[in-house]
RNA sequence: GGCCCCAUCGUCUAGCCCGGUUUAGGACAUAUCCCUCUCACGGAUAGAACAGGGGUUCGAAUCCCCUUGGGGUCACCA
């Protein structure tokens, strides 16, 4: 038992507080999860909150969401109460915000200061820049290194000054050898680490001293994170060293990026409407998006974003759509969370064998450091939805159906207003085939919605051809157009407003009136329903619009078709 | 710039560690055709890669070196 316990694996996972979960993260709990749990493991989520500035409030843990919806459950960190009731967390090496475990990394603090491993620097900001500078005159990195002893009375003078000190290790000025299970060892030179500061001059630990102490106390075993830590656990590995830690496993994970081969950043977003505010010439915000100061303090300054409400009504204003960068976006446009992992963790790692297709019971069972990829990944949304698609073409019709109504309370409330129930699972039937995400029955429906009155009509060249505008007609042939009258009129006259007595009367009349070319009738009737030459089946879209409805739409069809003839 | 790491179709990748079984496999995307009331789905076919140069070897995508290209890091941010 007891042997068994000891090779069992703790991960974590352990981001700044932030209430979005970014694709980056999500994939790297996503493996760490998998790692700990495909071995009898646990694993952890833990707050690194030490940067005062960034400072926490209660949006800080609205990831925790992302996590839980993705399927990822910790058996330590934060309490999260799950939709479904479940409580997910606490757990006994608590605190999990380091910002509440500051005794902790004081106690080791002093301990090494008391070893004479660390020591208190008194140098401002200024004096600091001033040696960067120099250093980078000579072309060279800057490296801090111990600049003598303080004296008392030195000491007496910086505290009269109102000066505070920081804490830097003195990092023993040896080659250091990084062991990685991802991306193998690499061996620092000599001199390499400088003392690095551990404790802020606010009496907050920095990062690479928290998160050593943490691991420690907190029993994890692997470590999986970023790859720009690489280089940092160098840091980490000294200072383990100095306090008679264990090392835990490394992996570092290659970053994910954009088509473009840009970093997939949460300022994507505000990059996607800076570039069409420019292209269009805007210099004021259109009405509604958001205020003239946010407007200003925006376009004149690239490191502002914009909220996500906010970037949304800004999208909509200027007609381009937003790039999904956090798991929310994702879930917003309709991808199932399942597909999510899938997708994210072949960016990174495949099982081999050509398996493509798997869920997270498979990746617990499969997932090992050796097969994690050490190249960055591009973030391929065309194939994240392709795989979207056949999770939900291969879905059973009561399952499409439950989770559409899902997304529906949650993003669509006005279509579930609208339809009603019979009509809300008609529309499901209609589209689970032409889906590629639970938003798409909304998304590319929106005729639905309008108001007979001013429905708008699509004046392209698909409609002119299927209405027959501009074009002259075969030799006595009909046009769409006129078909388009006398199926209003044989409409009207239908009692039983169903699929199959509308389709029944429509080939009837194709039968006599357009050579059996049930083509050249439907897509007149469909511009006249829907404003274009695209919705679901027309019988089925006849009967979503309803008989009043689509009877006002044609008619006002027929009479803006003749206004363009 | 110093230091560290990486390199297979357009993209995600299999193969590489343990050289020959590879005319380098799969998926997404692309092209053409078929199906079709639109859009999509689906079916069929096709094109598409070992960054370059040196070695080692009977033989290299697989091992070594160099070049080039890419990434990370060099904060009192994580």
């Amino acid at each position: 038992m007891s042997t068994t316990t000891e090779v069992r694996p703790v991960t974590r996972f352990a981001p700044s507080p932030s209430g979005h979960l970014h694709v980056g993260g999500a994939r790297t709990a996503l493996f760490s999860w998998a790692f700990a749990k495909g071995r009898g493991g646990s694993f952890i989520i833990r707050i690194e909150d030490t940067d005062q500035k960034r400072s926490s409030d209660a949006a800080s843990v609205g990831f925790l969401k992302d996590l839980e919806w993705l399927g990822i459950r910790w058996e330590e960190g934060p309490e999260y109460v799950a939709p479904d009731g479940s409580t997910v967390g606490g757990g006994p090496n608590g605190s999990y915000f380091q910002s509440e475990r500051l005794e902790v990394y004081n106690r080791y603090c002093q301990k090494l200061i008391a070893e004479g491993k660390a020591y208190e620097a008194w140098d401002s900001a200024e004096e600091l820049d001033a040696l960067r500078k120099d250093a980078m005159s000579r072309k060279e990195a800057f490296r801090y290194r111990f600049r003598g002893e303080v004296s008392d009375a030195q000491r007496a003078q910086f505290i009269a000054e109102g000066r505070q000190p920081v804490v830097r290790f003195r990092t023993p000025q040896v080659a250091i050898t990084i062991n990685d299970e991802v991306l193998g060892d690499a061996t620092l030179p000599a001199g390499e680490v400088d003392d690095f500061v551990i404790r802020k001059k606010d009496g907050f630990p920095t990062y690479h001293f928290a998160v050593v102490v943490d691991d420690e106390l907190m029993g994890v075993t692997h470590v999986l994170r970023a790859q720009e830590h690489f280089t940092n656990t160098a840091k980490h590995m000294v200072l383990q060293d100095a306090l008679g830690f264990r090392r835990p496993t490394y992996g570092h994970l290659s970053i994910i990026k954009n088509p473009d081969d840009s970093k997939m950043s949460k300022r994507d977003k505000d990059k996607v409407l800076r570039k069409a505010v420019k292209e269009r010439g805007w210099t004021a915000p259109p009405a509604g998006t958001v205020s003239a100061e946010e407007w200003t303090k925006w376009i004149t300054d690239d490191n502002v974003q914009l909220d996500l409400e906010g970037a949304i009504r800004m999208a909509e204003a200027l007609k381009v759509t937003l790039p999904e960068i956090n798991v929310d976006d994702f879930r917003r446009s309709g991808y199932l969370p399942e597909v999510l992992c899938n997708f994210l963790a072949l960016n990174g790692w495949s099982p081999g064998h050509d398996i493509e297709k798997f869920d997270n019971e498979f990746l617990k069972q499969r997932f090992g450091l050796d097969r994690v990829m050490k190249t960055p990944a591009k973030f391929d949304r065309v194939k994240l939805l392709a795989f979207n698609t056949d999770a939900i073409t291969g879905m059973a019709p009561v399952d499409f159906a439950r989770r559409c109504l899902e997304h529906a309370k949650q993003f669509r409330p006005d279509y579930l207003a609208k339809l009603g129930e019979a009509k809300f699972a008609l529309l499901m039937t209609a589209c689970q085939e032409r889906s590629k995400t639970l938003d798409d029955p909304f998304k590319s429906n929106a005729f639905l919605l309008a108001a007979d009155a001013s429905m708008p009509f699509v004046d392209d060249k698909n409609v002119r051809k299927a209405l027959g505008i501009g074009a002259a007609p075969a030799d006595g042939a009909k046009t769409g157009l006129d078909h388009l009258r006398a199926m209003r009129g044989i409409l009207g006259g239908i009692g039983d407003w169903t699929q199959h007595a509308i389709e029944a009367a429509a080939n009837a009349y194709a039968a006599e009136h357009a050579a059996g070319k049930i083509g050249s009738v439907a897509q007149p009737l469909r511009i006249g329903v829907s404003g274009s030459t695209v919705s679901p089946p027309i019988w089925d879209t006849l009967v979503l619009v309803g008989k009043a409805s689509a009877l006002m739409r044609i008619d006002r069809c027929i009479a803006w078709a003749e206004s363009l003839a």
